[in-house]
DNA sequence: TTCCTTCCTGAACACTGTTCAGGTTAGTAT
DNA sequence: ATACTAACCTGAACAGTGTTCAGGAAGGAA
């Protein structure tokens, strides 16, 4: 993995296995450079700048959710296809702040709200949009709470075990999703 | 301003009008240190660090929204205390993506989510607890997304002038609300 | 062999948060 | 007034960060 020359992807790969391994905090470009046995400003001939590599990074992230196909209910559809992004960002250490921060910047990762929206099949797309952007910060803010957790656990820091994360996440998604059906209804 | 010796409190205040006036990323110890004529070191005896000082500005934020009298429905209270967080976001310069790490970090600002779920009046605790979560993570998401937005136009870029930002979170916490209403009648 | 694109070096710039030994100031007690 | 003590600050340094830039080397095609 090193001592030849390297392409944007390798270049890529590089950082996610690096995040796996450090986590988000520790992810410097520095780091990133020596495990490709190369100098530091040989990655900005691959990226611009590190937001750019985080932006790919979270597109890699995203895009790892395997979309569903549409099932019975669209009610279903759309839980299952929030619940494999939620799925995506828990294989990726510091996933979800990741994608959230370049999501926030405008630079990325759009395509998970585009998922998530075309999957409400009611007329009314400017409430399926609300709809889905509800969802999408849903997701992203659970799993960005249950990461950290589990990094503050891994550290020693108390564990206060209510376990509370993942049930709620469906839980509320459920509720986003009834009171979508009877409002539609209406 | 200056001149003389500054209390805990002193630096707090000199924090948040810093962070009004640069914003988060630009707002840096040295920076706040220059603001109170006093050398970066000497912020370290008021706080332990960047972080206990954010979580102090956080709670300042999250602490602003003004508490929401109980009113007819609970629906309309727990609607109500969510906008009052989002207004008190909504008055502090990238209010969001403050409050949205210290939170994260499990530091400071947990007030606003026992508000919210407070205001929520039904039995079944845990399903308030999740739904009160939702919610919280539906407000932090939002604002955060609209701030960052704010600070791009301001910067000259692109203005895609969906404003779509408010009205979709007033939309996306009455469809939580509904869920919940109707999940409390089966 | 020439030429051009791709990829990298090495050094520097301008920052960042944080630590620490020591100094000053203010207030309280004797 | 003197001594003591807590509150507050200095000045310098440490170890790190993202990023830039002039120049050099490797690889393939004409």
């Amino acid at each position: 993995m090193n001592a030849s020359r390297h392409s944007k992807s390798d270049v890529l790969q590089a950082a996610m296995k690096l995040l796996d391994e450090v986590g988000l905090p520790d992810l410097t470009m520095r780091k990133l450079a020596a495990t490709l046995d190369v100098q530091p400003s040989a990655l900005y001939w691959h990226f611009d700048n590190k937001q750019s590599l985080l932006a790919e990074v979270s597109n890699t992230i995203v895009n790892f959710a395997k979309s569903v196909p549409p099932g019975k209910a669209w009610q279903d559809t759309t839980l299952h296809t929030a619940l494999a992004l939620r799925d995506a960002l828990l294989a990726f250490r510091d996933g979800a702040e990741v994608v959230s921060s370049t999501l926030a910047l405008g630079l990325g990762a759009e395509s998970a709200l585009d998922r998530i929206e075309s999957s409400i099949a009611i007329s009314n797309r400017k409430l399926a949009q609300a709809a889905a952007q509800s969802i999408l910060f849903l997701v992203l803010g659970q799993v960005w709470h249950e990461q950290q957790r589990m990094q503050a656990n891994s550290l020693g820091i108390v564990d206060n075990l209510e376990e509370t994360g993942t049930p709620n996440l469906e839980v509320g998604i459920r509720l986003i999703l009834q009171g979508l059906t009877e409002k539609v209804k209406a």
